[in-house]
DNA sequence: CTTGACATTGACGCTGGCGTCAAGGCTTAC
DNA sequence: GTAAGCCTTGACGCCAGCGTCAATGTCAAG
């Protein structure tokens, strides 16, 4: 199938899957014109590349997904790196999770002072 | 004082202070060899914005703390409008901290399926 | 033959908050 | 006079993930 086509059935722009090209994250075949030429493998590592992305990972996050599936394992994360990046990324969410609870309860902290009342409480501090 | 004292004091770079000016956070009076000229009150102004970013806030979310300070408020959140930048900076950071929880569990799940035995619960899921 | 829907590459724009360099002017100290 | 250290404006670079436009090629339908 052609660009247009893949576009419309993972839901992505052409643009998005020329950088994704571009980026070394799927490689197209060429038709006799010049033109892309997809096949359904592609399909499905545009739709894992969307699905991570959709859960908060980088194109470089979803790398070793995508070269999971292109070695022939039947799912992206079968393979060591991908676990090892879900098992990263888990890392850096809770991170940003405490974070943000940090500073939720600086500002809860400062909108008291500002207007007592105003703020009611939602667990983040003990 | 000028700005390079100014950056020391309050932790910031010459250049960020310039981009204050530029974005209208700040004014600086001009010395009569062009230098900018500021005082106490603009040094204050200054660190009120350093500890809004700290906590998240971008440079707009400032402006009114600014402008509150400006008009001769004691402190930033004495104004009306910089309540309500809290309050919704507050609903902002419960949000992404909502969706940070949602992801961080579709994540896991997937760590599960991939690894089982990997993930260890961290509280976010019943 | 022409129209229209597809495709190509290349390049600039966008967001935020600056970092960094260029090219020069002011002031003080030696 | 000259070196050092401050200051000025202007402009490009950076990060990600594309959007958007330009100029042009391809191909089937009418």
């Amino acid at each position: 199938m052609r660009i247009g086509e893949l576009a419309r059935r993972a839901g992505v722009s052409t643009r998005a899957l020329r950088y994704y090209e571009q980026q070394g994250l799927i490689q197209a075949r060429r038709s006799a014109n010049g033109y892309r030429d997809y096949d359904e493998t592609d399909l499905r590592l545009v739709v894992e590349i969307r699905s991570l992305m959709a859960v908060g990972f980088t194109l470089e996050d979803a790398r070793p997904f995508v070269e999971c599936l292109r070695s022939g394992q039947p799912s992206g994360h079968a393979c060591a790196d991908s676990v090892a990046v879900y098992r990263r990324k888990l890392a850096e969410i809770d991170a940003e999770i405490r974070s943000l609870i940090a500073r939720r309860s600086e500002v809860a902290a400062q909108l008291a002072l500002a207007c007592p009342g105003c703020v009611l409480p939602k667990g983040g501090e003990p």
